[in-house]
Order: structure tokens, then sequence, then C-alpha cells
DNA sequence: TGTTATAGTGTTAACGTTAACATTTTTAAT
DNA sequence: ATTAAAAATGTTAACGTTAACACTATAACA
């Protein structure tokens, strides 16, 4: 009583045309009257037809398949990314495949190139810090497979990206700071593997100097985007002889750690000492108290490059800049005047 | 000069046999003689040759696709069944689609046919609060599909699923805090549709009975699992005239907002109350003072559950109770004695 | 009016694999 | 040595779609 499969034969049949007209419908290529497409569009709901995508992979030279790739970045940015492909993938009966690339213990990525051969992906989402491995970047252009990097830091002309501009939020955030009256403002730089960690280092110094501030080599440590690399940092920090009134981390993670630590030490946040971070992940909202952030549009950039890869436009990939947003929240306050 | 795609035909005249004794081995079907295998094998790995997944889909019975179908839920809880699921996908060379369901205001779901047609997956991986729903497990199994769901509360015999023991966890945890000499515990419950939040409780209850202790019901409060509530929840907790020693949160995300408001009254954790969350998350080890909480084998559920779709096997699937662990850590304090 | 371009449609052969059945080779049993 | 059974391998036709080309109507022009 079952129903069986329903295939581009029923739909043919019902709409009373041969089945590459219904094709030509389906796959949106080559010219079908407007009264017949209606004719075939109305069948195809009728019978609740979907193409078969293994079909459409075998015979045809688009797979509707995308790949994204990732190495083990922080958790919170991964789901993000993901969960931007994943939307606009669904919207456009594309699948998602993904699959983790894991560096060994040099640094280098073992290249499996089962995620390529196996799927005949149309094109593969790079977010960081695998955007900045000139290993997978040649790899996956020999294999003649088309890319989107999501904030890549090098190599700007190898391949269409999405990005957001770290320097000048950094610079925003830091100016914020400045003018709340911040003058001492420590510094947690990110993984030095990350572009994005000198950029954001750059905009903060940038900031430093166009409001005549100059940078104290003691205020900046060196982290690892890690929350136990902030915890350390802000240690060194708050340890310090002369601390600093506001600490700048590069990211939320070690924000919240330094936020922690300062609790350790009996410091109240922001009263004693106000932090930002720098992301927006939802940890940034978790904690108390919650941080002023960066909000990055990871999200966007994702859902920007799956379509990138699935409409190539080179017109449109020139709009590739997205817009990052001031978040102010409660850890940062104004600096009690001290004469 | 580039080589064109490897078939099945290259490795077969490579390794002298027909396709389908290279069929045979690569899909580890019918018999084959040990040492043809290896010739194959060889050839195989020579030529690095990956079969293809569509015409293996088109052609056979098996589509090595599992899908993986979510509720909006807990984003930290929903990465580890992600990358649970995605190990073992990727190891047994099975790739994984992702499909978002999501529940219409009046909390019913319209089901999306097209992860189900569109790819012909070969079972779906469901977890919670999904896996509960009437809905969506009789559609799936209507349309024939395998599934197997992560920790359902109702309707166990419905389908193979993994799960663990929140009612023995949740007894443990608060009998932790008993031992610590803690009487008068708050206990924030998880959201209603959840079925586990029930059993939590339950576990909770228990522990107190079994010591002695009565339940005051001041003490038990209404939470829905995300920081929001647990904020609100323990609002109404530590307002109260004789407020409990030690809060119980039915989830770290709750549990994290109940340190938060503690702090935001002045209140030291765990020196003047205790807390304890449920599931170790990210967060559970992020904030200050770290979570003591019990650790959901989640990822492990996700590995397993796929495990199942891949080879399913009635007898292994029998063995679906993971461990959960206590994870002691920094937001307990003993009680100091008062007369 | 015929010619020619072009919009619209159809036919057939791939695509790379597995299912189902067919055949050959080996082993075991008399 | 003969036969039966089992093991190993091969042949062929699907699977559902699109590419490439072939064809037929319609429109546009001289």
């Amino acid at each position: 009583m079952k129903k069986d499969k329903i295939t581009i034969w029923d739909v043919a049949k019902l709409a009373n045309v041969s089945i590459m007209t219904v094709s030509r419908v389906i796959s949106k290529k080559g010219k079908v009257k407007e009264s017949t497409r209606i004719k075939i569009q109305d069948a195809i709901k009728e019978l609740h037809y979907q193409p078969n995508v293994a079909a459409r992979s075998l015979s045809g030279s688009v797979s509707y398949f995308l790949g994204l790739i990732y190495d083990n970045p922080n958790e919170a940015y991964l789901n993000q990314v993901l969960m931007g492909a994943l939307h606009k993938c669904n919207d456009y009966g594309y699948n998602l495949i993904i699959s983790s690339f894991e560096s060994d213990t040099d640094g280098n990525y073992k290249i499996d190139k089962a995620l390529i051969d196996r799927a005949k992906v149309d094109g593969i989402i790079i977010p960081p810090p695998l955007c900045d491995s000139l290993e997978i970047l040649s790899t996956l252009t020999e294999a003649n497979i088309p890319i989107v990097r999501i904030a890549p830091q090098t190599m700007l002309d190898y391949s269409p990206f999405v990005c957001m501009d770290d320097r000048a939020a950094a610079y925003e955030i830091t100016e914020y700071l400045i003018n709340q009256g911040h003058k001492k403002i420590g510094f947690i730089v990110g993984h030095p593997d990350h572009g994005a960690s000198k950029l954001r280092f750059d905009g903060m110094k940038e900031a430093l100097t166009d409001n005549g501030l100059a940078l104290n080599e003691d205020y900046v440590q060196q982290g690892y985007f890690s929350y136990k690399s902030g915890s350390n940092c802000a240690e060194t920090l708050l340890g310090l002889e002369d601390r600093p009134t506001a600490i700048f981390a590069s990211n939320d993670d070690m924000a919240a750690a330094a936020i922690s630590t300062a609790h350790k030490y009996g410091l109240s946040v922001p009263g004693d000492i106000s932090v930002v971070g720098f992301d927006d992940v939802p940890l940034a909202s978790a904690i108390w108290p919650k941080l002023t952030t960066i909000q990055q549009p990871i999200m966007a950039m994702a859902e920007k490059a799956a379509e990138f890869l699935m409409y190539p436009d080179p017109e449109k990939e020139k709009d590739n800049i997205l817009d990052y947003k001031l978040i102010i929240r409660d850890s940062v306050a104004p600096l009690a005047r001290t004469y």
C-alpha cells in the first residue's frame, strides 16, 4: 500500500512532458515556457517530489554538497560557523559535510583527501586557523575545488574570502576604554598563529598612539586564546606594582579568565579594574559581570561564504567585509579620577 | 597531464579482476579469496582510489549518510553530540548530514522530509528534546528510517537509544552536598519538556529522603535550562528569609547564573553558598569558581548512537547506559557548623 | 512568402556503483 | 574418478539524474 519512491518520471508523466523538461525546471537551467514550468511545479508539489541527490551528483557536474573543514578552534566559534553554513545550505537544497583536519604535532596538516574525493563537494568553507595554511589551500586548489575562507589573515589574493575589520574593531574598543578615562591599559595578545591576533594588537596600539598614549611593554602579555593562557597573563598583569586599570583581552575566553583572576585577587570588576573581550561568544554574557566586547558576525560570514560557493558571482564577492559591533555591557567602568 | 577520476574500473584492471570483486572488497560483502583481497587492497592504495558515494548510494541499498536532527538545545550540548557523531562517521567512511527541525510556536514540529528524501540517509541520530516528540518518531518510523535516540525520557520501547542514569547522578551529587553538611538545599528544576528534568528532581528528592531530610517546597524553583531562567530562580532562592546553604541547578547554565546572582548579592561562592550544576559543559570550568557538576558522556553517547546505526547489532544495543562522573571542583564548601 | 534565428522540447547515453543471477573453480565426499 | 557442494569470481541490468545533441514549433525579418 505504501507508495514507492517518486522519481522524475512520475512528475514527467503527471505533467505530461519529458523528464528532461522536468530536469530543467528543478535545476533552473535552460529554457522552459512559463506555462509548462508552472504545470511541472504543480506536479512536483502534488507528488511531494524531491530530487535524488545521489543521482544528480553522479550524473551532473554539481554535487549539492558543500564541505566545511575545521581544526579545533574555539568551540563556540565553530558552532557559529556551522550554524551559518547549515542554514544557508538548507535554504538552497544543499547538504553540508563536516570534517576535521587535525594537525600533527609539528603543526602540519595531514591532508585527508577523503572528504574531497568521497563526496565530490562543490566547494569548501575554511574557517581559521586552517584558512591560513598554505598546505591546505594548495592541496585544495590542485584538486580544483573552489574554496571560500573565513577571516583569513594571509595570502588574501589566494581565494575569495569573507572577513571583518579586526584592526578597526580593536581600535574602536580601545578608544572606548580611553574615553572612559583609562590610560593604563593591559593587553593580552592572541595566539601567534592566528593572523587576527596581530591585527587586533595593531588596532589597539594605533588607538593608543592617536590618543597620545604610549605603549607600556609590561602591559602586553602573550596569550593563546585559551582560558588557561588568559589566567596566566592576567596573573602577571594584576601582579604588577603599577597595575593597569583596564585589560583588553584578544578574545572572550581570555577576558573571562581575566575577570575570574581579578575576583581571585579580591578585585571587583569593573569597580577596581575594567575588562573587555573580543568575539561575543555565549560565554561573554554568561559570566558576571557581562563582558563588553566586539561582536563578530561569525554566522553572517559563514552564510556569505556558503552563498559564494553555491552561486559564485565575482561581483558579489567584492562585498565581503562584514560589520562588527561594539557590545557595551557591564565589565567596564569610567576611571575615577585621581590627582 | 592531470589524472582523471579513478574509478572501480582502474582498480579492477590493475588488480586483474572484475569490478564486482573490487566492489566486494570495498563494501565487505560476499566472499573473496584472501590473496585476491590483498591484491585489490594494494591496487586501491596505489591508485588512491576512493569509492564514489553518489554512485554507491544510487546503486546500492546503503547511502553512507547518517542524519542528525536538532531543535535548538543548549549549544554546548549540541556541539558535543556533533563532535561525537562526526568522529565516528569519519572513522567508518560515513558522512553526516545535519539538519535543524524547528518547532512552530505551538511546539509542534513541521516535519521537513527534505533530509530524509534528499539524501536517503541510512539512519538518524536524535538528541533531546526532539527524541521525545512522538510526531517526529512516528514520521521517521513510517518512512522506514532507522533511528537511535540520545537520552530519551519517554517511549523507551519505541527505538534503540543511548542514555545515562540521570536519576542516579542527581542522587549522587545531592548526597555529596549532604555529606558536606548541607541540609538546606535549593533546587532549580529543568525545562518541563525535557524528561531529564523530572529524573534529576526525583534523584535529588530520593537522596534527601534516604538521608532523613525533608523537601522544602520553597527551595524548589522551576527553571527552563536557560541562563536567564537560572538567574530568576536564584534571585528568588537567595531572597528567601531562610535561604538555602546550597543550590543544585539542573544544568550548568543555570548553575552559572546562580553563582553570578550570588555575586551580585555580595555572597561569596562557595564561602556563603555552595552551588552545583549538571552536564559539565565548557562553561562549567570557564567560570569562577569552577563548577562542581556531573559530567555527562554526551560525546560518547553520540558515538555509540552512530555506531548502532552503521552496524546494527541487537546484542550491542543492550549495552546502552553510559557512565556519568561526579566532577568535584571549587563551587562547594563544607557547611560551617552553627550551633 | 520563404528563410533564419531562437525558444521550447525530446532522445539517448553516460555517471560509478551494487543486486541478482550466472559461471567457473576449488574442496569434500563417495 | 565422479559428483555434489561450496567458494570465488564474472556479467548484466538497474539506480535517477543531467549533458549533449536532435528536433519541432514559433517569431522575426527580408
